[in-house]
DNA sequence: CTGAAAGCGCTTACAG
DNA sequence: CTGAAAGCGCTTACAG
């Protein structure tokens, strides 16, 4: 480690950054002249934008933005929350929204609420700050105080829930983009069954988080609809990590009884589950199938069959409406269902 | 989809956001009251601060921050530049500086530069226009436009390289932080020595970048020193993607007289590689041993041998510089270096 | 086509 | 302990 002072950048400070006030005297304008030549607003004679271009470059000057933003009320940012950071799903959606909303001159902030309530508002709060014109969040909280929020912040706010969404469809002065996680799950059930499987075990996910709640209804469905029996000791209830995963999946594979199939509710569990299967020596798919969620890239290369959630779709979909709101003063809220698609791998199908 | 327009949230921009002023009619104070208040500055009686506290309550008042920054020069917020979004190991670097700077007050601006000098630049203009206190950029260019950018931004900036620092130790005023990936690839190559192996294919990454550079001298020193002759059909440039190395993996298996085992200058490189061979039914490590770089979650689950980075100490380190020149005031520039660590799992192991 | 002036919403010495 | 006032750096009608 190597350290040194510079005693060049202390001094630098002393030369104040020069405001528009210096270019409009320079170039022999007024302040006004500068703006509009800067934002090529109202009329400027070419030969006078020249002069102040040049005194712009002599000075070395670039606008102060908080000047702009007092006056203007607009800051050019969003905000982009996400639950956790853990997750590739929500980076393809960082990706799919910062590809919509650079070209039109926004930047995106972003945020992990860690899926709490508490940092959820803290969102909201920001917004109500006038820190970002505008706010997408992945939220998990479905709670009054929540929904409050969101009306009274008085600004733009997409709401992405990573499952059936709780509040869609009830004329919210929000937009919501939601993925039918019951169906994903009702048809990764029905595909393993399909492959002739009837003794399914269930990675269900986190208790309590209605993004997994929904999906084990899902697996029930599926289930009652093939008139397959529920047996509770194929459901394992744990964390939605990898470590869980493998963990849930041993007890499993334990029961006198086993399971010939594995669904899981999300990909981190499946991959948690095909260590286990590895370690174990127990052959996919032809001693025990699997299949995940979510279709991350590990999944892709080890051959997990898996569902798309569209993640990048919502991302865009959701930039999109949000650039509606804020500069076409759209006031139409749409809600937006998505339906996750089934990516079939090795890890599922029956060889012949 | 679900399409509604909503007559409430029209109007309701109607009534404007109450400013500091409202609050201190209400309340009976002056602006400056209400200010110090807020802010805990200055003298306030308790009682006139229970009367501003109700007044804000009242008039659900929250300060509009461009006023504030106009005056304080200070946004509190700071940038984090990373080149691409496809790579777990800037998650992991977002999230350690998230996790230092969010208790301190500061938010995050995330910013993809696509790993361009174009990009580059225009994270340091917006720090010229005080959009942000501070940058941290991940970059990839070594360019005299750049160190001129950082120079000249006369703000905070460090600079992070995922590779052995050019511009270390020469006394700049900005921090960096490096890791030597010259001697990360030397370990890598040496191992696969160690394990037995001399016919060492190697999977280069993208020509051109310092990045990859650095590394591929690495595994020629590694040669070199062993008494290994180089061999340049064992040397494949392509790009840095799994499906790169895929198809340069394909290429090497071909070949009449074919390596041993394969050493990748990432990981990604590594597990298309890794997918090459489950596909040729070519057997990890006992036919050919594998290594990778960057110790992804994919590889930990595959058991791909594999190098830490250490991000989560870059961003935590990062953060920590950043931090001491926004808040107090040191005129020291440090220059980080960091070593990858191996992690061996069993792609590599020689079986007994 | 250009300039003078007001004002965006805060904070901060300063006077009392 | 509190208020009046200046000012941060812009933009925006408006008058000419």
């Amino acid at each position: 480690m190597h350290t040194k002072s510079n005693p060049q950048k202390e001094n630098s400070n002393n030369s104040k950054k020069p405001s528009i006030i210096d270019v409009a005297k320079l170039a022999g304008v007024s302040p006004g002249t500068v703006s509009n030549a800067l934002n090529s607003s109202g009329y400027v004679k070419s030969s006078t934008k020249e002069k102040v271009l040049h005194a712009i470059k002599e000075l070395n000057y670039i606008p102060n933005r908080a000047g702009r933003i007092l006056k203007t009320n607009k800051t050019n940012l969003i905000m982009l929350a996400v639950p956790d950071t853990s997750n590739e799903i929500y980076f393809r959606m960082i990706e799919s929204v910062q590809e919509y909303m650079k070209p039109k001159g926004y930047s995106i902030l972003l945020y992990y609420t860690n899926g709490t309530l508490q940092e959820e508002l803290r969102t909201l709060f920001l917004l109500r700050e006038r820190v970002i014109d505008g706010l997408i969040l992945v939220h998990f909280s479905y709670n009054e105080e929540l929904f409050q929020a969101i009306e009274s912040s008085n600004s733009p706010v997409v709401l992405i829930s990573m499952c059936n969404h709780l509040w869609a469809g009830k004329g919210n002065p929000f937009d919501t983009i939601s993925v039918d996680v019951h169906r994903g799950i009702y048809e990764s059930t029905k595909h393993l069954i399909n492959m002739g499987h009837s003794k399914i075990g269930y990675l269900a996910g986190k208790k309590g988080l209605t993004v997994y709640e929904q999906r084990y209804n899902g697996y029930c469905q599926a289930l009652n609809d093939a008139g397959i029996k529920y047996r509770n000791d194929y459901v394992m209830w744990n964390d939605y990590t990898i470590l869980a995963g493998n963990n849930s999946s041993r007890s499993l594979l334990l029961l006198q009884d086993k399971p010939t199939a594995i669904c899981a509710s999300n990909d981190h569990q499946a991959l948690g589950s095909w260590q286990a299967l590895q370690d174990m020596n127990i052959a996919v798919p032809s001693e025990i199938a699997l299949v995940g969620m979510d279709n991350i890239i590990s999944s892709k290369i080890i051959g997990l069959t898996s569902f798309d959630m569209h993640e990048d779709i919502m991302g865009n979909e959701a930039a999109k409406l949000l650039y509606s709101h804020l500069e076409e003063n759209s006031n139409t809220f749409k809600d937006i269902y998505l339906v996750p698609s089934i990516r079939l791998r090795n890890s599922s199908i029956k060889l012949k």
